[in-house]
DNA sequence: GGTGCTTTGTGAACGTGTGCACGAGCGGGG
DNA sequence: CCCCGCTCGTGCACACGTTCACAAAGCACC
């Protein structure tokens, strides 16, 4: 039964996560319905966004009464992919690969860390949190064991490209950047990135052009 | 001198740090002219985007040659606000805390870590990498003293909202949220997030719904 | 079974962002 | 001094995203 040939705009798959958040705090109050306004408040959006999102997904909603939280939490979940894990490998043990690394938030949400992989050999074989680093020529075998799907990027920028260039050879088809470095990546994989230091930068524009305070 | 009554598109004030940076690039490379091609490919983005962002800093290129790298870095460090330091204060000295605290990266770009605030009373009083830990009722006083002017939140999201209105009460312009969950700040006040498991959870949509292999 | 209240789903208008295409203007070479 | 090639700056058309506003549709109560 053809499920719709719908295609979801980029920046509502950026929210579905922000309801998926909102409905699973309902879900542990036992809240059985939600409505678009109530949603709309916890998302931190408005209610027509909400409504216009939730319907490029299907017709959940009741008229009158709302979305059943538990339902809607499921065809989200099954939309984002979420029914099954995302494990990941995080290239370089370093400061922020070992924080990554000890970060609960992200088995929990179905992304587990399988790996880390690092180049310098002392930190080869060991385990950090209980997680063991493997050296960079055994990402391959381990893509293929282990189902990794996505790489998380934390190494030093100067090395990005290089390292994001062994990840798809690897077989990875999904990549997350920490390295403050634009890399580039073939068609067919997909790249986000996040960058600190561009957002303190965003930060220090708006505050530096302070709309001068209106009445 | 009326400076242009411009108003800079916010697409555009996020694309500004990566020109910067590819600026800086090539500053130490001692190149002293860029075409908007050039500097597109550095960006990854095409270069009418690069022309058209940067003709809202002014008319700083010169047509038949391109633009001059350091006077560029020059009016876009001043744009961004970056000709001064901006203090930050880390909300949370756990895991991500220290994390941060401990990266250089952020000194480096003119966003020194002042100090990290921790509840936790047996952290305060000491010093992480260098960096002292403070109790939450010291800030107001800390952002007198040391002029703080971005707050960065790494505390668990359950308390995440309570540490946001504080940070707004000590009288800090712009927060930078790394907490999972969606905060309100008052008008006038600046904030930003990153969101991991959001940024996770995008691209298992995308590898999910994978567009058929194209010829 | 009808009436009225509530809330969804969506067409249409509006605003923002992107990318092409080309005229304007500069530098260099003859 | 003029001409030619190069690259900027920008008008314009199009795509994408947001918001409004309202008809359609369900529920509850009588
Ligand atoms: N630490 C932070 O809080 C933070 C914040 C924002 C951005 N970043 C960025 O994240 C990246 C990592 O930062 P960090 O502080 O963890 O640096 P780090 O120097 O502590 O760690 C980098 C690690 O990468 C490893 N490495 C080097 N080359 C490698 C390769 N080819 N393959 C695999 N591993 C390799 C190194 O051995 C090291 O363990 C940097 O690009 C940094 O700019 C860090
Ligand atoms: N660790 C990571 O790699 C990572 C990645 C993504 C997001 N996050 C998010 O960042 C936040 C922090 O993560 P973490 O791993 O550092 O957690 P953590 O538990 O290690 O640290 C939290 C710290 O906040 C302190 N704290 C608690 N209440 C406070 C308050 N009211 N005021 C000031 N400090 C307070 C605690 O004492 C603790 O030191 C969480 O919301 C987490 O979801 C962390």
């Amino acid at each position: 039964m053809g499920d719709g040939a719908r295609h979801i705009p980029e920046a509502t798959v950026s929210r579905l996560p922000v309801y998926l958040r909102s409905l699973a705090e309902l879900l542990d109050d036992n809240v059985p319905t939600v409505s678009s306004e109530r949603l709309a408040e916890m998302a931190g959006v408005n209610a027509a966004k909400v409504r216009k999102d939730l319907s490029y997904l299907g017709s959940y909603g009741t008229r009158g009464v709302g979305y059943e939280v538990e339902y809607l939490a499921f065809q989200m979940s099954r939309e984002l992919g979420l029914t099954r894990d995302w494990p990941v490998a995080i290239m370089g043990a370093g400061n922020l690969g070992q924080a990554l690394a000890n970060y609960g938030g992200f088995t929990d949400r179905g992304f587990p860390v399988a790996c880390l992989i690092d180049a310098d050999e002392s930190k080869v074989g060991t385990r950090i949190h209980g997680i063991p680093v493997y050296a960079p020529a055994d990402l391959p075998g381990l893509v293929q064991e282990l189902g990794i799907s996505i790489g998380i990027i934390a190494t030093p920028a100067t090395v990005a490209q290089a390292v994001a260039d062994h990840v798809v050879a690897s077989g990875i088809k999904s990549i997350l950047n920490f390295a403050p470095t634009v890399i580039n990546v073939p068609e067919g994989t997909f790249l986000r990135k996040v960058d600190l230091a561009l957002e303190l930068q965003v930060l220090s524009f708006y505050q530096e052009h302070r709309t001068p305070d209106r009445v």
